[in-house]
DNA sequence: TGACCTGATATCCCTGGGCGTATGGACCGA
DNA sequence: TCGGTCCATACGCCCAGGGATATCAGGTCA
């Protein structure tokens, strides 16, 4: 691609009075008197080098040499005022591309209402979708690999991170129909001291993991873990087919599955938290946007 | 469509920064000094009104506003030089579209040889072939309907018209071959007085028809004409049918077809003229390159 | 810490081009 | 022949913007 010789607005002189085929009507369709337009088509038939326009007593009409160029002048020009209508588009965050990553346990609770509220009011915005646990979202939010991630438990160690939290919920006890203590409504955490535990491995969630041993620690024991697993889908099962119990968040209620019952726990002041977090130096205005979605509606 | 906001010279900077993603080297490539460069993609960047590079130490990157921007404004850039260019060929002569009329007789003699040299010199140039008798081939020279016209015996008094023979040729008789001067090589004109003629209607080619009536009348008779027939193909066939003989242009030799003959013509000094007719005042350069093609070829 | 790379900023110059008004010249119709 | 229409030309104004040089500022690396 060699670079332009043709001043755009010459180019858009030509276009207007091509259609035109009046110096006249298209300098007042171009708010300008007739002479300059006159200039304009010359200056612009100077560079190409031939005449865009038979000028007859009869009226104006198109050379072969224009009815050539005009085309791609209309294509450049259409393309120009598209692209930048998008370009701003994209730039003020009413469209563009946002990468989120959630945890899977949300996409039973906060995901669905914020996908449906940030669409509605932002439908030209691409979202793309990943499942992945705390761990990974964080490493894939430095490496710029998502834009968004939604968490439990967020580290207090992320200084390139910004967090906040959209959900609060108590922990429930996840315990099998046949365990002793499933006919009770409310469990005492510290009555689950001598059950296996099944939990999910530190690594993908260390907050949430260390939180859960500490409401243990607390109520006086230390969990005897037999069991680890990373979907709480797969929790519900092990628990169902009898491996253990195990501490999850409130929301884990959405789960139907038979065989498992959620208790309340006492003590029960401790919640989860589930934050959003993004680059603190992301200037991109999608983000900004789709942390309003956590916001009440104003309308 | 509307009139552009965004000048070319910073969008041609835009996409060759793009392209190197380094200030230095890019102003380097677009031969100017570096902080004019930082200048130019200033300026683009406050019309759009976001930013369209990350400048980070590691480097130059693309903001996704920039992504957005970047394949309009390659469109456009690429639109607007193959217009450019598209155009400035037609200008030249090396393309557009040529509207040619010809006589039914000239498709055996000049017009494939033309057609061959011209689209070898011009490649890109688009024939539009129409075969017409003389009379409305003028017509549609005026009504500019075509460019250029291929006819026998060119009128005098068009002003309007240029008109340059590419080949003379003489009258031959086109006899059955029951005929009784068929036997001789050459036939006198005046052994033909007491044949019935047929005849192209005067209408189709007022010039080529008194050409004839006139070799007629030197020798000293009025043909009786008993027939008329637009195209050769069918004169000949009417010949051969016995409904009278004609005189024809040495070309109607091309025309194989038994149960006629060919006969040379006493006196013979009279030629037809075969000519190119265009419009004197057209400007268009494939006009003129048209009219080379019937110069002897230069290679 | 200093050399070096990066891009940004400041300042100045100059020209192209976009605009206006005034005027000229060709053509047309009354 | 005389306005009227239409486009071109001439001339002057003004400024956006493209260019250069000099300098600054931040980051990297030896």
């Amino acid at each position: 691609m060699d670079r332009p010789e043709l001043p755009l607005p010459q180019l858009y002189a030509f276009l207007v009075l091509a259609e035109e085929l009046h110096f006249g009507d298209a300098a007042a369709r171009l708010g300008i008197a007739q002479p300059p337009l006159s200039q304009q088509i010359r200056r612009l038939e100077d560079k190409v080098g031939h005449p865009l326009f038979h000028r007859t007593p009869a009226g104006v009409t198109l050379t072969p040499v224009g009815r050539e160029l005009l085309p791609a002048a209309q294509r450049a020009l259409a393309d120009l005022t598209a692209g930048l209508a998008a370009a701003r588009a994209v730039g003020s965050g009413r469209a563009g591309r946002l990468r989120i990553g959630f945890a899977a346990s949300l996409a039973l609770t906060v995901l669905p209402g914020l996908l449906q509220t940030f669409r509605h009011r932002y439908p030209d915005v691409h979202l793309d979708i990943h499942e992945m646990t705390s761990a990974p979202q964080l490493a894939a939010l430095h490496e710029q690999a998502i834009d968004i991630g939604l968490l439990r438990e967020p580290p207090v160690d992320e200084p390139a991170l910004d967090f906040r939290t959209v959900l609060t919920e108590p922990f429930v006890a996840v315990l099998p129909t046949a365990h002793p203590l499933a006919p009770q409504r409310t469990v005492h955490l510290a009555d689950l001291a001598d059950s296996p535990f099944v939990l999910l491995p530190r690594g993908v969630g260390p907050q949430l993991h260390d939180q859960i041993i500490g409401l243990c620690t607390a109520a006086g024991f230390a969990p005897r873990i037999t069991q680890h697993a990373v979907e709480w889908q797969t929790m519900c099962a092990l628990v169902k087919a009898g491996l253990g119990v195990t501490l999850a968040p409130a929301s884990i209620r959405h789960i139907r599955l038979d065989g498992i019952v959620f208790r309340r726990l006492t003590p029960g002041g401790t919640r989860t938290r589930v934050a959003v977090a993004w680059r603190r130096n992301d200037r991109n205005p999608l983000v900004a946007n789709l942390l309003t979605a956590f916001d009440p509606d104003p309308s």
